[in-house]
DNA sequence: GCCTGTGAAGCTATTCACAGCT
DNA sequence: AGCTGTGAATAGCTTCACAGGC
């Protein structure tokens, strides 16, 4: 049934698409060809095609994609059903930020805990979520059955933290340090390596730009 | 003398063999093999060695790579010589956090300067770094020759700071603003999008590992 | 005519595999 | 023996180009 591996920059535009789709239902737009979504996401016609096969929705020649249905199929498609929570560990200034950008902005993908160490923030409530101490990481995490965690530590507890969320049935994992971490195969790491970003940005802005430096 | 395009992901495998190799030095570790750099890094001692051949810099049979040679070598490939200037455009929590981020961690990568419109941020200072109003961005970016910049404001304002950033003569760009910026192609944009990340994460984590999710 | 869906071609990135060195 | 550097092979991703539909 399912295809076969989809890859994950396909997911990813999957996801992008969507959120400009939704962006134009709000205005009012009822129906969008190809290359008109391929220029708001920034790649061509062919490449928003072939991703939508994926998906199985399928256009109509002269009408192009119902927006909202296409938004709909997207959602069948990337969203699991029953919603999907998530734990962030780490709620330093980079923690809160990201607390308070996840906060109430998806209402099928939200931060259900945070979690620190640190005993002058466990028990505080921060945008809404509740920072508890890591000793309850596992239980909390089993009882309320998260998948995804958030990993917003310095580099030197990031592997420790990973494998305790992998050790609690985390089955993806959203990585803010920087560094790689080390987990078994069924598990699926995203890397957000700020300082790896902005040392490219850096680099390709004295050496010339390369053209196509989007979507990773 | 430069062989070719250098890819954006090469760029980003430098920028963490450095970094990972710093990490040695300070343990007092003298040489690496590329197969030990690989597994530090995540990948294969083949694209380590791969890697390397663009920076130029050649290790030895026996005794592998010469680390503080490696990361000289790493250094003055990847850095600018005089230092990189960069500016931040959008302090809200994530810029704020960006900030602290970036605080003083490397030196020859530094936050000159942070912009933001609202009243009440102008003229206070953030983790050392002044918050200007947008309208002396132009003349501050020029004059502190400044050609990398960083844009954290709501999606909505994103596209207009782009176009400023630009406008001032500014190169590169790491975009944390969830849509896809237009700018001209000798421009370089990151993007970092933390809600693609996210939806990615969760899709892998119900929908099954897929082995090499990592490094974009 | 201009669109979609898609096989096939083209391109880019990674891995293989081996000559050469120590 | 075990490493590096690298041409050649492979795998993965994107674009081309066209048949089929409205």
């Amino acid at each position: 049934m399912k295809p076969a591996t989809i890859s994950s920059k396909t997911i990813g535009r999957l996801s992008l698409y969507r959120r400009l789709l939704m962006g134009l239902l709000a205005t009012g737009a009822k129906s969008i060809f190809s290359h008109q979504l391929a220029t708001k996401a920034g790649c061509t016609a062919a490449q928003v095609r072939r991703d939508l096969m994926v998906v199985g929705y399928t256009g109509s020649p002269n009408r192009g994609y119902d927006i909202l249905e296409l938004v709909k199929s997207l959602g069948a498609f990337l969203d699991d059903p029953r919603g999907e929570g998530t734990v962030l560990v780490g709620v330093g200034n980079l923690g809160r930020a990201i607390l308070s950008y996840f906060s109430g902005r998806r209402p099928k993908l939200t931060i259900v805990a945070a979690f620190d160490n640190d005993p002058m923030k466990v028990n505080r409530i921060i945008q809404g979520c509740r920072i508890h101490p890591l000793e309850s990481f596992e239980s909390l995490v089993r009882e309320n059955d998260v998948h995804v965690g958030i990993i917003t530590v310095p580099a030197s507890d990031a592997q420790g933290v990973a494998d305790l969320m992998v050790r609690s049935g985390i089955h993806g994992l959203l990585n803010f340090a920087p560094i790689p971490l080390r987990v078994p195969p069924n598990v699926y790491v995203e890397d957000l390596d700020m300082t790896m970003a902005l040392e490219k940005v850096a680099y390709f802005a004295r050496n010339g730009a390369l053209e196509k430096g989007d979507l990773k």
